[in-house]
DNA sequence: CATGAATGAGGCTTCATTCAT
DNA sequence: GATGAATGAAGCCTCATTCAT
């Protein structure tokens, strides 16, 4: 709708991401995205909300690149699409990654989010069991479990741990392993 | 040394655990430590510093358990023995290691700690490669890049993710795959 | 503009007079003010800033009131008429030329102020000097100096060091000097 | 008499003058004297006396330093003298007349000094008087009172309010007019 | 003489939120 | 839709001072 509402959620995902939620005020929110504070709470009605807002919205487009991906042919071939397009976002959207890891592990915010988490992590373990049931149909439901891991875990490694973190022997790893 | 400096830390790291760091008051600590906010400031320069000393107690006290465990003969039961240690903590301690993924992750704490972070996790790879040298000299690098993503990926979706996460299958998986 | 932050200035510069910029609480500043701390801070970044503001307006004021005054003719009758009006105003307005002492000499504040002290004293010097000039215009420059030095030591003796101090016996030595 | 004691004082001192009362705290003192919080409160019962035997103990030495100078035979080269002694105080010792102005003026400080203050002040103006006497006698106290003011003033302009001083015309003007 | 752990009041500042316009 | 003045609770930290050793 408004340009503004989305100028804002724009704003307060970069600052988000940047400084981390509970540093963020909304104050240089408004500030950054050129807006009063009264306009920011005209279109969210508190902070949380504001928060839940970007998440949803986070989820609803994860669910459909997902979606627009699930039409080709081969299963293994699709992991493996799967898993550049992963990397690929990783490497280009640092901040935003860590965003979402961020509010997913911090008491306060994933308290805010409960139910949002839940429900983007149940669509996305869906997602991935759909390709793994078409490679091995027996023990798809531990593989995608396992697949999931290692990818949250190269992530936090990379964005968290790590100084000088091998991504990319990491991301051949991977399709080596599961594009057989 | 002081007790109460200790009772301060382990109040704090409780706290911090459970509320987040940033969640967490100066006044709260003293309170639940049933010491003044002079004395706190007396032990530590500030709230930073607070969440620098718990952080390095902590990666002192992993190296040690480290050490300790390094005496057995068979590599491959080394890691097995590894993995069951940490998933047992992992089920024991679960706010315990959401703190430090917490802390490892937030923007602001990350700062803070950057460089006992390096320090830890220097010393944590360097562990996990003399496991797996013994087994595989040629691959051992990368082997322990996966084998730490593997671990912490599975924390991250056990502690921050999935609702019902199948800790046990997962564990299960590991010690198979590694155990041969 | 805003009654308000008038109110809190002119509150701010009564117990700065009174008591002392350190020792002057922003708290006890809004309770006289009858106003929230919110909105000291939403007006002045700073207690800091609020001291400048109170500074330059003051500045500002002196420099109006200089300017006013300069439309006479005789030279010595304006040097006296400037003396008058001090010693009124030394009289008159103790706390209000204390505190001005004060914070030029404190050296926090004086840090504080630096600029602005600079700016002030260059605009007065000049005044001062426009006076000279027409009495005697190859010794302007020291005259000037002199001429404000006996006033800030008389003011200061007045307020900071003598008890009973014979300032109407001093106003008259000046008067009877500067005017023949 | 103790070397800390005196120690103690000089760092005080120091401190005072560089950053004012107010903004040196105790431990600060201890610090920088190396010693403990008891040993400056088994010397000095408060913060205030403190500053009351840091400001009696530089009476006492201006008032022996006045009485040192007082043998010489002419009344003006006394007065010349003592010009020429207080303008070489200034410039080494800057900081140490700016402590001396500015807990005269300061109300909190004042207040505490208040006795102590017109101790000094009796004093000093009865030394200058004595001078003057030799000179004027009908006048010699209005002269008494300009020649501190003039003092002061200088003291004042210089340290606390211009940039570019010229310390030294204002010298030779007052060594002329008082030197006949 | 000497130490330094311990206290608790109070200081400056930040911040989410509200509301009259 | 939009503004920004206003609130008040809460946060981090400083500090003079005390006291057991």
């Amino acid at each position: 709708m408004s340009n503004k509402r989305k100028e804002v959620m724009r704003v307060a995902t970069h600052l988000f991401s940047e400084f981390g939620f509970e540093n963020t005020s909304m104050a240089k929110i408004c500030v950054e995205a050129e807006v009063s504070k009264g306009l920011v709470y005209h279109h969210f009605s508190s902070k949380k909300a504001l928060l839940r807002a970007i998440f949803a919205d986070t989820t609803k487009r994860m669910i459909e690149m997902s979606e627009t991906s699930e039409v080709n042919a081969n299963p293994k071939e699709q992991v493996v699409n799967l898993i550049k397009q992963l990397f690929n976002q990783l490497k280009t959207d640092k901040l935003f990654f860590q965003l979402n890891l961020n509010i997913m592990i911090q008491p306060s915010t994933k308290n805010i989010l409960k139910d949002l988490i839940q429900e983007r992590a149940t669509h996305l373990l869906a997602s991935v069991k759909e390709n793994f049931k078409a490679i091995d149909s027996e023990n798809h439901e531990l593989l995608s479990y396992v697949f999931i891991a290692e990818i949250d875990g190269i992530a936090l490694d990379y964005l968290a741990v790590f100084e000088n973190y091998p991504l990319d022997k990491l991301e051949n790893h991977l399709i080596e392993k599961y594009g057989k």
